[in-house]
DNA sequence: AATGAATGAGAGTTCATTCAT
DNA sequence: GATGAATGAACTCTCATTCAT
C-alpha cells in the first residue's frame, strides 16, 4: 500500500490509480460507498467490516464496491487521507491570522478537539491505520509533526517561547491533543472543549509548579 | 438445533477462566506460546497473527494452543492484562521513594519510556487492543488515569503543583508518555532517554512560556 | 470482545430464515444444493457428510453453499420440513375422497410405503433428526400424531371403529408405518407393498385373534 | 466395526477385540466409563459426546479410556451390545412360563414399555446405532424380528392366532412396541404403562372394527 | 494402572475478489 | 454502471488418539 498522492480537484487525475467515476450517477454510488465505509470501518473496526457489510449499508450490490475501489485496503487508505486533509484545513482555518504561538496553539487546540468529537470514526481509523496502513499511518502524523516542529522552531526564534527540543516538543504535544481527543471520542468523556483546553493550555504554557 | 461448543482440554478451567498446566512441562509449554504470542501478534498484528504462525514460533502443533487458551481473543486478552502488569510494576518500582509529584514526574516518564523502548511489541497490542478487545483497552487506560489523577490531586492538595482539573491532566500527561514512547517503538526515534525526559520534563514543570 | 459473526451473502434472509435467491440461476444452484445434501446426507449420516462432499456432488464450490444456506444444521433442517410436506401431500392425495376410516387406513399405509420406498435417503434424515435436530423431529411426528388422533376419533363418533384411546393407538399406528417402512428402506425387504399392506391391515382391523 | 461378539461372563475371553482389566482396580475403572458413556452418549448423542466428555464424567484422565476400549466406536458397540442384552432378558423372564401367545404378547409388552422407561439413554442409543454402528442395529432388530417371527409361526401352528405372514406381523409389533416406547422416553408421555398396555393389546388382539 | 500433554488431520465457515449478465 | 452469483483460499477451532512419565 503505497499511497502519498493527493487529490486536489474533485479530480480526473488516473495517475494516483484510483478509480474516478466518469458520470454523476457514478459519482454519487462512489460517494455512497465511501461514506458507508468511513461509518462501518470506524463502528466495527477494519477486519469486522466486510465488503458486504459496506455495500448494504451504501445499499448498491457487493460487485459495485470494485467498479469504485481496487481493493478493501483501498477505501481505507483513501479514508485516511481525508482525515489528514480535513484535520489539516480545519487547523489551518483555525490558526490562520494568528501570530502567537501560544494563542495558536490553543486555537489548534480547540479546533482539533472540536473537530474530533465530530468525526469519532475517522479518529478511530486513524488509530486503526497504525495496523492496517502504516504507510498511510506515518504519512499521517509526519505532516503533523513537521509543521508542528516547523512552528516551534519558528517561534522560538521569534522569542515567543522559551528555547528546548522542537522534534520532542512535537510529540508531547501531539500526544496531549490526541489523548484528549481519545478521552472524548473513546471514553466519553463530555467536559466542554473549553474547559479541557483551558487546562490543558494552562499546562503547556505555564507547566504544573506552582 | 442446539450444538454447544464445549472444552476437552486436559487443563483445569479455573475460576478466572483462564487454563492452568498442571505439570511443569505443561507450564513451560504455555509460557511458550503466550511468548510467541507476543512476537508474532507484536510484529504483525492481531488479524496476520494466525494461530498456526504462533504455534509455529513456538515450536508446538497448533491443537496444543487450544490446550492453554480457550481462543485466539484469549491469548491477546492475556497479553494486554500481562503488559498492564509489567508497566505498573515498573512505574511504581521508579517511583517509589519519591516524596515530590513533580520529580516523580520524572522518573516515572523515564522508567516508562524505558520499558516500552525494551518492549516495542507490547506497546503494539495494548494500541491494537482498541479494536480487538476494547474492554481491556479501557481497562488498562483506566488503571493509569486513576492512578495518575489520585497523584495529582494529592500534590495540588500538598502544594507541590498548582491547583487545575486532575483528570485533564492526567490524560494530557498521559498523552505525552504514549506519545513519546511512539515515537520511539513506531517511528525508531533514538533520542536518548535521558534527552528527551528533559526536555519533556521541562515542558510538564514549567511550560513554554519564555 | 465482541466478534458476532454476520452474513454476507447476496441472498436475502427473508423472514422465515431462509436466504432467497433472487435469480432464475441461483434458484438452480440452490435447488441442486439441497438435492446434493439429500443424497449425501441419506447416504452417509450428517457427521459423515462434510460439506466439502455436498458441494462437490452439487458441483459448486464450497463457499457456494453458504451463499443459499445459514449452516450445515439449516440444510438438514429444511430437508425435515420437506420430507413432512412430502409426505403429508402424499397421504392427504390418496385419502381424501375416502370416506371409511379403515379404508383410509389402508390407502394412507399403501401411500406411505410407496413413498418411503421412492425416497429412502428421507427416511433416515428424519430418523437421524432426533439426534441432530430435535425440534424438527419433534414437529414432524407431533404433526402426524394431531392427524391420525382426529382421524381416530372423529371414526369412533361415527361408529366406523370400536371406541378407545386415540393417542395411544395413534402411536401405535404410526409404530407399524415405521417399522414396515424401515424393514424396506433399511432392510432391503422386497415384498410387494400390497401384500405388506395386505397383512398388516388386517391386523389392524381384525387383530391376531384366531 | 464389525461386532458380533457377546461377553457370556465377566469374562477373560480375548478373542473378540476387548480389552480386558487384570484387576479389581480396573474393573471399576471400566465400568465407570462405560455407564458414563452411557449417560453422555444417552443424553448428547454420540457425535457431542467427547472422549473428554466421557472420561470427565468418569473421573478419570482423557488417556485411561484408552486402556479399556479400543476406539470411541467401541464403547458404543458395546452399549447397544448391552442394551440387546438387558432387553431379552427383561423379556424372557416376563414371557416364560406364558403359553398363550397373546397372553405373552402382553406380558411382553408390558416388559418392553417398563424397561424402556427406566433406560431411556440405552433406548436413545439403539436408535442412533443406525447412523454410528448400523452392524450392531441390524443385529440387535434382526435377533428381536427373528424370535417374534418364530414365535408367532409356533402361535399360528397352534391356533393360538389366526393365519398371516409372520415377518409384516413381527415388524408390525416390534413398530406399535418401540413406538409407544419413544412416545414415553422422546416425547415425556405419562400414560401408565397399564393403560398403553391395556389399549395396544386390544388393538393387536381385536383390531379396530367395531 | 493412570495421567495429562501433545498431536495433526479435518471440519465448518467467512470473505475479498471476479465475472457473466 | 450495476448486479449478484460464484469462487476458493484461509482461518479458527475440535477431537480422537498416542505417548512419555
Amino acid at each position: 500500500m503505497a499511497k502519498t498522492a493527493r487529490k486536489t480537484s474533485t479530480g480526473t487525475d488516473q495517475s494516483n490509480g484510483q478509480i474516478q467515476p466518469k458520470t454523476a450517477r457514478g459519482e454519487a454510488t462512489r460517494k455512497a460507498i465511501l461514506s458507508a465505509a468511513e461509518r462501518v470501518i470506524g463502528e466495527r473496526g477494519f477486519n469486522e467490516a466486510s465488503i458486504g457489510l459496506i455495500t448494504r449499508e451504501a445499499g448498491v450490490a457487493q460487485g459495485t464496491f470494485y467498479i469504485y475501489f481496487k481493493s478493501k485496503d483501498e477505501v481505507f487508505s483513501e479514508l485516511v487521507l481525508e482525515m489528514g486533509r480535513l484535520v489539516r484545513r480545519a487547523l489551518s482555518e483555525a490558526t490562520q491570522n494568528i501570530e502567537n504561538r501560544l494563542d495558536a496553539e490553543k486555537a489548534g487546540l480547540t479546533a482539533f478537539l472540536e473537530f474530533i468529537r465530530a468525526h469519532p470514526d475517522l479518529y478511530r481509523i486513524i488509530q486503526e491505520a497504525l495496523f492496517v496502513d502504516p504507510e498511510a499511518y506515518h504519512a499521517y502524523y509526519h505532516t503533523f509533526a513537521e509543521g508542528y516542529r516547523n512552528g516551534l522552531e519558528a517561534a522560538v526564534k521569534a522569542g515567543q517561547i522559551k528555547p528546548g527540543d522542537a522534534d520532542t516538543r512535537a510529540w508531547a504535544l501531539m500526544g496531549i491533543s490526541r489523548s484528549l481527543g481519545e478521552r472524548a471520542v473513546i471514553w466519553g468523556d463530555k467536559t466542554p472543549v473549553e474547559d479541557v483546553v483551558e487546562t490543558a493550555h494552562d499546562l503547556i504554557v505555564n507547566g504544573l509548579k506552582p
